[in-house]
DNA sequence: ACTTTTTTACTGTTATAGCGGTAAAATGAA
DNA sequence: TTCATTTTACCGCTATAACAGTAAAAAAGT
């Protein structure tokens, strides 16, 4: 478990709003290639970079830990 | 709302593990810079690097979306 | 009080993410 | 099939994240 992958959901909420990467990265103001090696889970993408197309996507992220919860 | 920052989040998890910043960073195989950044709340450290430091603290990362519920 | 530890905040250097451009491969539509 | 669109995968260049030092400021102990 927890093979969990970010660039497939990614890519799916993309193509589910109807999206190129072109233009989610003009959305998002980041470049294509990021778009690109974000949907590719390269996760060397900044931190900003993939919250700003997380953000475009209605995608939100939650940390949790056993002290949070 | 959801002004959540990670940075506070993040340090207060080491605290309680008693970690100093360095000996996370060098658990997390990260420089303390990174540490350091992180903490303060920088987003443009990359995600690799956030994650492996999430890793090592036992914080984990959900990401949601209407579609995804 | 003093001392030690940790954190903050700089440095200079190096590695690489990000960028737009390009072009080939893949996908999809007519 | 053909044609258009999109994705993938390169390229070279630039900007900057990451790094190890260093040192001063802050915090924690004694």
């Amino acid at each position: 478990m927890d093979d969990f992958e970010l660039g497939p959901m990614v890519k799916d909420h993309r193509k589910k709003a109807g999206l190129t990467q072109l233009e989610l990265a003009n959305l998002a103001g980041v470049g294509k290639t990021t778009v690109f090696d974000i949907e590719k889970n390269k996760e060397t993408v900044r931190w900003n970079n993939l919250l700003s197309v997380l953000r475009v996507l209605n995608i939100k992220v939650e940390f949790k830990s056993p002290l949070t919860k």
